[in-house]
DNA sequence: TTACTTATGTGCGAGTCGCGACTAAGTCAA
DNA sequence: TTGACTTAGTCGCGACTCGCACATAAGTAA
């Protein structure tokens, strides 16, 4: 039997099966601290709860795919970091069904959130406090502007805080620090979102000659404006040759 | 509406859904490379070629157990060190129907394989030719005892190339390295386990040093017998206190 | 002009790493 | 018994990185 005689055979209903989703980690650094965007549950289950935005994968679309949908239609953004995160897939996850939910995390500079946030009352960028350091990992708490924490539905404390510790892994390694930050920036700027993500104040002297031997970093000529004191120079993002 | 009054009401079948397979790279190191467990495909589709095993996730059981159970069921193992690795979703990854799978990557000692490699012909711990050094990723080979390369199925190849980068990138911040050794083992064993996961040779004072300051290496105080010249040291791995 | 504040650069000591050379400890054969 | 042989394990040095204290630069504002 050839492929195309067997798939004219087969029944792909012959199992029970789950439905898959994907829900974004849509983070940012807020005011040198770690934020997400969620989204307030307006029916149940968890009616009230706030998750991060997700939404179920079409049949024809690939989870990449899918997860740049989402950023468009639940969160009215686009031009994100998106990379695959975890999948989350115990049984009783969610009381429903059973939902596989794929995660993956995005990441924007903070000043694109405004439009977003002027929406309306059902999202917020919360601040993560995470009570773990280093490379712990473990839960997170997400917070109101006024450091009261809010309820998370499902396991979405697992999925932020997994997000947190995925981005501390790869701060060092990989280009994502740029992706927090808008096309021009300052040293201090990205020292500050380094800071931000690793929980940690770092060395001003190391962290320079650092960033500046690692060939990502262009001049711009230019200095910041409208600051008091001496103005620091605009750096820009140049991915390496 | 509250919770369980929502649920009653809720209606799982409102949305087609994908199919959800766990599939296993089952990983070890053999004569200095590393190699994984490979099932020949007795049907179609792909008839005949080579697959990491794997299986629909049951209703019930979380993906780590679907996990575990694949690899008690398929490979007939157990105690392997599993971890979750990526999910692929393309949709046209499998031809008889949408079918998402998430990848693990389980490691084992080499010897820990003897028993299954006896069970029959279409089981193979194939030779893993990685054609990207250090952090570049992309797809590898698998290669049958001598040398000719194995087709493998699906998206397979992109899933041992991950694997092999997953564990570059956990190597040396992390005690993966033990799982792919037996209980007691000598220093040079040890390196020759990251030589052939890194691809590269490695300076050995440099290794020892690094290792024994590592702290999680325990001297057994006994020496290796059956060599000829020098016997080494044998040593244990201790998680860190 | 001067005080003030942040940006940016410099120099040094500690720690890590790669590397070549050296010593130690077994087997094996004459 | 002894000496050649081979692998195990150690030592020391130069290159590089990092944290840190301090010095210098460049703006604003009174």
């Amino acid at each position: 039997m050839d492929d195309a005689a067997f798939l004219a055979d087969y029944d792909p209903n012959a199992f029970e099966r789950p439905s898959v989703a994907v829900d974004l980690v849509l983070m940012t650094v807020v005011d040198g601290a770690p934020a997400a965007l969620l989204m307030r549950r307006p029916a149940p289950p968890q009616q009230g709860c706030w998750a991060c935005p997700g939404g179920f994968v079409g049949m024809a679309e690939s989870l990449d795919e899918a997860a740049h949908r989402l950023l468009r239609e639940k969160a009215r953004m686009q031009g994100a970091y998106v990379e695959q995160l975890y999948t989350f897939g115990a049984p009783d996850r969610d009381p429903r069904t059973r939902i596989i939910s794929v995660a993956y995390f995005a990441l924007l500079p903070a000043d694109r959130f405004a439009a977003a946030m002027a929406a309306g009352d059902d999202l917020t960028l919360a601040r993560i406090a995470v009570p773990w350091a280093g490379e712990a990992g473990g839960p997170v708490e997400a917070l109101a502007p006024d450091g009261t924490p809010l309820p998370l539905a499902f396991d979405h404390g697992d999925m932020l805080g997994l997000a947190v510790l995925r981005l501390r892994g790869k701060l060092d390694y990989s280009a994502v620090a740029f992706a927090l930050l808008p096309e021009r920036f300052t040293l201090r700027a990205l020292q500050s979102v380094h800071e931000a993500i690793l929980g940690a104040p770092l060395n001003k002297p190391a962290f320079r000659r650092r960033m500046l031997d690692r060939g990502w970093l262009e001049p711009t000529g230019e200095r910041e404006v409208g600051t008091s004191f001496r103005p620091p120079e605009l750096y820009r993002f140049r991915a390496t040759a």
